[in-house]
DNA sequence: TTTAATCCTGACTAAAATAGTAGGAATTCT
DNA sequence: AGAATTCCTACTATTTTAGTCAGGATTAAA
């Protein structure tokens, strides 16, 4: 899992659209003010979103987007695997043939990493969009 | 917490010394060449290192260097903080004077990131370098 | 039907972080 | 003295991140 700001703005607008998505479709130009993030790059974000069918949009005048599903059951692991997809290379899966699986140094830091990614995942799997919204 | 490469190369140094260090010195060239990192590198790494109290050198000929404490009491965080120095700036208090300490969907958001890094600093808090030796 | 709001998309760019080099000085052993 | 080694600083190349820009395409309301 990669973590970086664009997946922390991610969040943050997904719970500025949970918390007011009961009035209909939010448009991204309300989320660029209340959230201070430009306009263009939350079309980049939400694009990404949608296709990962984490949000739907409504087009034309007094669009805009609302959760494909309820807050409740988007995880904060979806929404950050959503936007920063995953390039990461790990240094021995791709330069070993052997399958990683001797004692060397390089393997055992290896599998360090590959904890730690668990870890990282595991503490966003049990956070949901609904815990970060202030009306839940 | 930062997590790049150089601190897993540091981590595997440390491993690698650890191994070996009873023997007496360590040379980086050995190191370099059994871990496959750059010498120039390495000693970029260990200069910090060395700085933050987690090996001594011995300089010359058939120098090098040694582990400052026993691998029992070197935690990974050490490893990795000495390496990786913190410049992490996080908006949030950069931005507001109000101290943060409102319910603005960015300093929920923000909470979080603080939240996971102590999570990921508590995993590293957790493994000690001996962890990672053969011959443990 | 016009118009405005909005989504959609890809290409581009600037800045920052990362990874690593280069080169020389100082030290110690043999 | 000569070889091996740490020490130290500055430099550079590459990659990643964080966005901007420009121009559509689509839809809904007036």
């Amino acid at each position: 899992m990669k973590l970086t700001n664009k997946g922390r703005y991610a969040v943050m607008a997904m719970a500025d659209l949970a918390s007011y998505a009961n009035k209909g479709p939010v448009s991204l130009t309300e989320i660029s003010s209340r959230q201070n993030i430009s306009l263009a790059y939350l079309e980049q974000i939400f694009l990404k979103l949608k296709n990962n069918k984490l949000v739907k949009s409504s087009r034309g005048a007094n669009g805009g987007y609302i959760l494909e599903k309820p807050a409740s059951e988007i995880k904060l692991s979806n929404i950050i695997f959503a936007v920063d997809e995953e390039v990461k290379t790990l240094n021995c899966k791709k330069n070993s043939k052997r399958g990683c699986n001797n004692r060397s140094t390089k393997c055992i830091t290896h599998n360090l990493w590959d904890q730690l990614d668990q870890h990282i995942n595991g503490f966003f799997e049990g956070v949901k969009l609904q815990d970060l919204t202030r009306n839940n």
